[in-house]
DNA sequence: GATTGACATTCAAACGTTTGAATGGTATAC
DNA sequence: GTATACCATTCAAACGTTTGAATGTCAATC
């Protein structure tokens, strides 16, 4: 009764003074309007029953939500409804440039199905996965995308997270075997791509960098790269293969390209082309030619992987492998939501997607001089 | 009394049963105790009156509670607090390597306040700014930090804001005047350090290549620029001063360097140094110096600013300027901190934080080839 | 043996929403 | 004049927490 009271006694003159404190609440936009929270929140979440509403009266409360500044509290919201129409993005490395365009792919689809997204950056630190995956789950999140690296080996990630039956989708790595929707770049069509570039440009002598043993593209790219190598009728010699360190940090592609630029020169061996993991390795390796005075691509073509942003702005521009990023991203969002959507019909297979990659033709690499002017990459390395 | 029933039987056998939708809350874990839900509320949150609950007790639920794996709902929690936890971080473009960062150093400060953050990225795209603007208002973000762009010129941004009363604090950009407290580098010190490496290095003839004009960086790094030129005596040449268009893409500053200095090697001036914007403008002039037959920094040394990755890994790496980003961050995050913790003393000034920048050297920098050997960059370019 | 105090636990209300069921109207059909 | 249907609105409970106040128990003090 009181409290009915002091409710007229707003709804009159200071009906719109601000709370001092806190957000503007429900409560306060009926009181405002002399009607009831329920009726209030029908219009305002556009339930159903608010085709009973008066039309006038939707104007009216519609207004003066819009005048007192309300915005609906998501919390409550989430609490109430039971759904917070929260994905969890959990990338391993924002800085990598990989993570991007996937996130955005990710955001659009989402965005698109009236869903939130909830991306958080593990900066390849086991540790604050864990974190992240705690607070993705206290968050509610009603699944989780995983942007894969190789430093989540072997984390409890899936007994933590399906013990709460969210489902989980995963972007850069095959987890089939573990019932995770994956989706990825189809690495071996990839390493067939770049070498099949080099040998149409007439290229014979290829020294290759490999990835490092425990990155899951390593292997799938080595593969692509030695059967479209004996496709073409070539023997790969072994003594111009390399493997790139184990590394925690992405960038470390860029000193181990430097690194084995140097060591093949060294070692005096004749080589026309170089096939790099990745794009950072690619210009590592186009320094460590650099260094020794020879030319990208005069002397030596390079090929990346990747197309991330370096390799494009770097000159001579770096000829690479594009991951459809972006594309991957939006599947996975798609592969995610049906996911959610179904949640009880679990019985639903992991499905795993291989998408194309592109090759991008830049600067770094071109024919290989004839040998007849006698200036091979490897050949005028005195020392 | 009916549920009391309900609840010993449960807690019987049955104790464990997985819910079999949703989570596990905490009238589960009471339940599997026998114990109230406040009890096991002021254990699991370590309530001031846990001191109170038996130590056996304490163990007790703790246990259970991992048993079942058991994560507090963060919803629930803020909605009854009416504490988030949380800053918005509101960046114009997470796919600008600028942004990085600046945002882990937000991380790092905020997490070790116990704060989470909401990042959510722009893309330099006005609607998706002002969505994300209301969703973290939505989200009952205790404050903002806005990590700038020129996007965002006249956007009502304060207003929706302030009127919440939600403390901002932006980065990369100064806005004091509007009173709000501010975090970017120095850019006028920074255009000095640039111009005065090259000017150390015995350069002349400097080009430079100003950001576009509604760019908040561009001016005060020119002023700079022409301050410590005339300390040092010298006057720049006005037809060697170019300035970027203004472009919405972040990236475009490659394109404008590419073209500037194609632009300065058909006019046939005489030069050799380019003092660019920023990195990728630095790229782009690379780009076309490379383009014509000159060697950086043999026939012209080429200064960025930023430092961002592509600076690095390029070769040359391209001598710049590094933005103390990261320390930015933190710094911003602590001022939201503050200013979150005493919102209701909200006389507090917003104050200007203006960072050192530092020098990187590369090998972008040379000094210039004596003038007696008849090369200077502008000279040998004959169409 | 009453009072005090410390201890261990629980009650109950609240946070801001949503929503199935209920209410009190008014108009139409029989 | 009663039943039926519809319209506009409200009730009240619930979502999962937290927390000030209350409860009950036990031992020690006066």
């Amino acid at each position: 009764m009181l409290r009915r009271v002091q409710n007229e006694q707003l709804s009159g003159g200071a009906a719109l003074a601000k709370q001092e404190r806190g957000h503007v609440t429900l409560s306060d936009v009926a009181r405002a309007c002399h009607l009831s929270v329920s009726t209030v929140s029908i219009v305002l979440s556009q339930a159903p029953l608010s085709l009973h509403v008066a039309e006038s009266t939707r104007q009216r409360i519609r207004a003066m939500a819009a005048r007192l500044g309300y915005h609906p509290d998501l919390h409550a919201r989430s609490l109430r409804r039971r759904r917070t129409q929260t994905i969890g993005v959990l990338a391993y490395d924002m800085s990598d440039p990989f993570c991007i365009p996937v996130v955005r792919g990710i955001e659009e689809a989402l965005q698109e199905a009236q869903y939130f997204s909830l991306q958080v950056d593990a900066q390849t630190q086991r540790m604050l996965f864990d974190r992240y995956l705690r607070m993705l789950l206290e968050r509610r999140a009603e699944g989780v995308i995983v942007i894969a690296s190789w430093v989540f080996e072997e984390t409890n990630l899936l007994a933590d997270i399906e013990k709460n039956n969210v489902p989980v989708v995963i972007v850069g790595r095959d987890l089939t075997a573990r019932r995770i929707t994956s989706v990825l770049v189809d690495n071996q069509a990839g390493g067939a791509l770049a070498i099949r570039h080099l040998l149409s440009l007439g290229h014979r002598r290829i020294a290759v960098i490999r990835g490092p043993e425990e990155m899951f593209d390593s292997e799938p790219r080595w593969q692509g790269i030695q059967e479209a190598a004996s496709a073409a009728g070539l023997r790969l010699d072994p003594q111009l293969i390399f493997q790139l360190p184990s590394q925690v940090d992405p960038r470390s592609g860029f000193e181990g390209g430097l690194h084995f630029a140097r060591e093949l020169l060294a070692s005096g061996r004749d080589f026309t082309g170089v096939l790099a993991f990745d794009d950072l390795t690619a210009l590592g390796v186009v320094r460590g030619l650099s260094e020794a005075g020879l030319r990208v691509p005069g002397d030596c073509s390079v090929v990346g992987f990747d197309d991330i942003l370096p390799a494009a702005v770097a000159t001579p521009g770096i000829t690479t492998i594009r991951q459809p990023l972006h594309e991957m991203g939006l599947l996975a969002a798609q592969r995610m939501l049906e996911a959610v959507e179904r949640r009880n019909g679990r019985g639903t297979k992991a499905r795993l997607h291989k998408l194309a990659p592109e090759l991008i033709v830049r600067t770094s690499s071109a024919s290989p001089r004839a040998k007849a002017d006698g200036k091979g990459a490897g050949r005028n390395l005195s020392r």
